[in-house]
DNA sequence: ATACTTAGTTGTACAGTCCAACTAACTTAG
DNA sequence: CTAAGTTAGTTGGACTGTACAACTAAGTAT
C-alpha cells in the first residue's frame, strides 16, 4: 500500500544484462550463462547473457548492479564497462512487460581466464552471432553489442582493454584485426598508436622464436582514445 | 497476487524521457516542460525533460513510449530519434528507486515551430547547460545528450535532421557550426557533403539580398551518414 | 557604375594512410 | 658456422581529403 496513491499502477520488471567480450584464444568471444532447467523458468536450459533483476535494496544504481553481475560471473572488479542501451517491451519476457539495461564489458586475456563459473561458458562470435539460440531477445542485443564494438574499434583504442597488462604492438594490432575481422596496415597502425598518448614502452622485450618485440603497457588510468579517422574501411 | 511467487519483489519505477533538440532561431535549443506545481509532486514548478512513466497497457515498447511522449509535446510523428542511455538509482527520484530510459530527438526548424504546448518551452543551450535548474538528474542527462550530439556531429550527417525540408549548403554548414560551436572550413565541408550520398539538388534556388544559393533536400529515407574522419578538431 | 555581401571554385600545402620493399633480430636446420 | 625462415620494425613514394587563402560569380543597394 503506497502513501502516494498516484504510484499505484503496475510497473515493468527491471533487469540488467551484461555482454562480456574477451579474446581468450585468438578469437572474439562472449561469455554466456545457461538458464535454470526448471520448467517454471522462461527459456529453461537456454544460453543467455549474464544478468538478472535489479535489487532495489542492494543496488545503488544501474552501473553498480552491472558491476555486481559481472563480478559474480568473472570475479573481475573493474574492467572496461560501457552502457550499451536498453530494451523494453511487453513481449520480450514471458513473465510480463520487462525492460533490461544492457552494459558491455571488455576483459583482458588474463581476466578472461578466471571467468570459469560453473554455469558460464565462452562462445566464439561468428559474424554477428553465436552458435546457440539465445533466450529472450538476447540474440538481438548481442548483435547490437557486436556492431557497437566494431564501430567504435574503427576510431578508438578500445582493443587495448582486451590485452593483458603487458603486450607488444603486433599483439595489439592482432586484437584490432580479430575484432574488425580484416587485416590492418602495419606501419599506419604503429604510427597511429605511438602518436596517441596511450601506451608506454617498458624495459622488457617479448621473446619468441624470432625477432623480439618491444613490450608496452597502457598508461595508467587511461580512458579510451578517440582517433580523428577510422582505419581504412573496406569500401 | 502473482501466479509466480518468485516475481513478488519490489520493482523500480520505470520512466522514459526525451531530449528534444532543434535550432529554432540560429541557436541550439532544447524543449523543456514545467512540472506541476502541486506540493505532492517532486520538484514542483521546476523545468524538466519531457517524459513520464511507461504505460504497461498502452506502450508496446520503450521506443513507442518515447514516440508517444514526443508527439504529445510537439505533434511531430517521425523525427530523428536515437536512444541515449538509461539512468537508474535509488536516489534520483524522491518517490523511490527509479530508472529512466532516455531518447534524444532532432527536429527540423519547421517542426520546432509547431512545438508550442502550453507547458513546454525552448531553452537555448549554453555550453553544456541550460539556464534554469532542472528537476531530478536531468541536468546530468542533458549534459550527456549534448556531449553525444556534439561527438556524433563531428563525423556524421546528423545536423541534416535539424534542417527544414529544403536547405542550402551554407545553411547546413551553419547548423554544424551552431552545434559544434566553432567555424568550419567551407570548401572541405562542401567536398565532404557532396561526396556523401546524402543530399540532392532541386531545381530551385534560395533567393536573398546577394548571390542565390542552390537548394538541396535529403535523399529519401536517408539514415545518417558516417564519415571516415572528424572535422578538423580544435587543436 | 561601384561597393558590398554571400555562393561557390581553385590551387597549394600538409597530414596521415596505403602499399610495398626494405633492414633487423632472433631461432632452427644442416 | 652458415643459410633459411619468421616476425619486428623502418622507409619512401603514391594517394586522399582537409586547411588555408585567394579567387570568381551573382545578386542587392547606393
Amino acid at each position: 500500500m503506497s502513501v502516494r496513491p498516484e504510484l499505484d499502477f503496475p510497473r515493468p520488471l527491471t533487469t540488467v544484462d551484461v555482454v562480456i567480450f574477451a579474446i581468450p584464444s585468438d578469437a572474439l568471444q562472449v561469455l554466456l550463462v545457461q538458464r535454470p532447467k526448471a520448467e517454471s523458468e522462461p527459456f529453461p536450459g537456454s544460453w543467455a547473457l549474464p544478468g538478472g533483476f535489479v535489487d532495489i535494496a542492494g543496488d545503488r544504481d544501474l552501473e553498480a548492479c552491472a558491476v555486481r553481475k559481472l563480478k559474480d560471473k568473472t570475479g573481475v572488479v573493474s574492467p572496461y564497462l560501457e552502457q550499451l542501451g536498453s530494451w523494453g517491451s511487453a513481449t520480450r519476457d514471458p513473465r510480463g512487460w520487462c525492460a533490461t539495461h544492457v552494459y558491455f564489458a571488455l576483459l583482458g586475456e588474463h581476466a578472461a581466464a578466471g571467468a570459469r563459473a560453473v554455469d558460464a561458458q565462452w562462445f566464439a562470435i561468428d559474424g554477428e552471432k553465436v552458435k546457440p539460440k539465445l533466450a529472450f531477445d538476447h540474440a538481438e542485443i548481442l548483435q547490437a553489442a557486436i556492431q557497437r564494438l566494431r564501430a567504435k574499434v574503427e576510431y578508438t583504442s578500445l582493443p587495448a582493454y582486451l590485452m593483458p597488462p603487458e603486450f607488444t604492438l603486433p599483439e595489439l594490432q592482432r586484437s584490432y584485426e580479430i575484432v574488425l575481422d580484416r587485416p590492418l596496415e602495419k606501419s599506419a597502425f604503429r604510427t597511429r598508436m605511438l602518436a596517441a598518448d596511450l601506451i608506454e614502452p617498458i624495459a622488457k622485450m617479448r621473446k619468441g622464436p624470432n625477432r623480439p618485440a618491444q613490450l608496452y603497457r597502457l598508461k595508467k588510468a587511461k580512458s579510451p582514445v578517440f582517433f580523428a579517422r577510422t582505419f581504412n574501411p573496406p569500401d
